[in-house]
DNA sequence: GTCAATGCAAAGTTTTTGCATCGAT
DNA sequence: ATCGATGCAAAAACTTTGCATTGAC
């Protein structure tokens, strides 16, 4: 849970996740990584979040957050602030409740490279 | 192309591409499909998007459009505009040039239901 | 003949499950 | 003895590649 709680680790995947647990000592199998946040996730004190790099991540459960992914290494951040306007115009008879937005560029690093 | 390019049949998956050739006589290897939607894509006439159920889907390339998924059925539509405010709080350092929203809920069928 | 397109099978990724074992109560 | 946690290996789901073949020009 520290782990995925980190402010600035976001949006960890399994096998990240896996090697950040055995770098810290922590000797469990990818099994039981996978397990544990899966039983976390249904307990609600983590969340999976799609970056849309073909992976699932996750990260702590907490109050709503958008996402900054760098295109160039991969970098990952939470967005300060959401830009998503409240009311979404929504087509008439669907119920939304949620959303997830992933903003794309290139992160400090790499954009001045 | 066309079948990309509907305007009810949003961001097909590889898979339901492959089918819906088929249904229409069209018969092509799953390679050949992946590799024309690839070589569509390299050309920037079909764009790959990842609405967060963990596989690729695909649609024509063209003015910039969110998504909507319906949670039980897995329905998608394009949103009719989109609700991302032009100009993002983005961290210092950071250069953002795109972004992908999913909005997610019931659609009016499962909505009812 | 040449070169791109095709089909099939196999390999690569990531996620998930089966199953036997280990450990605490 | 029981019941959940663990590790390992295998299965699943999807994507991608290798390679021999086919087809158009």
């Amino acid at each position: 849970m520290t782990l995925l709680a980190g402010r600035r680790v976001h949006a960890l995947t399994l096998t990240e996740l896996h090697e950040a647990l055995s770098r810290r000592g922590v000797r469990a199998s990818f099994s039981s990584v996978f397990r544990a946040v899966e039983h976390l996730e249904r307990e609600g004190r983590v969340a999976r979040v799609d970056l849309g790099d073909g992976r699932s991540r996750f990260e702590a459960a907490g109050p709503h957050h958008d996402h900054l992914r760098c295109e160039s290494c991969g970098r990952i951040e939470a967005l300060p602030r959401c830009p998503v306007t409240v009311d979404p115009p929504a087509p008439r008879g669907w119920y939304l409740h949620r959303h997830a937005l992933v903003v794309s560029g290139l992160c400090p690093g790499c954009a001045r490279g």
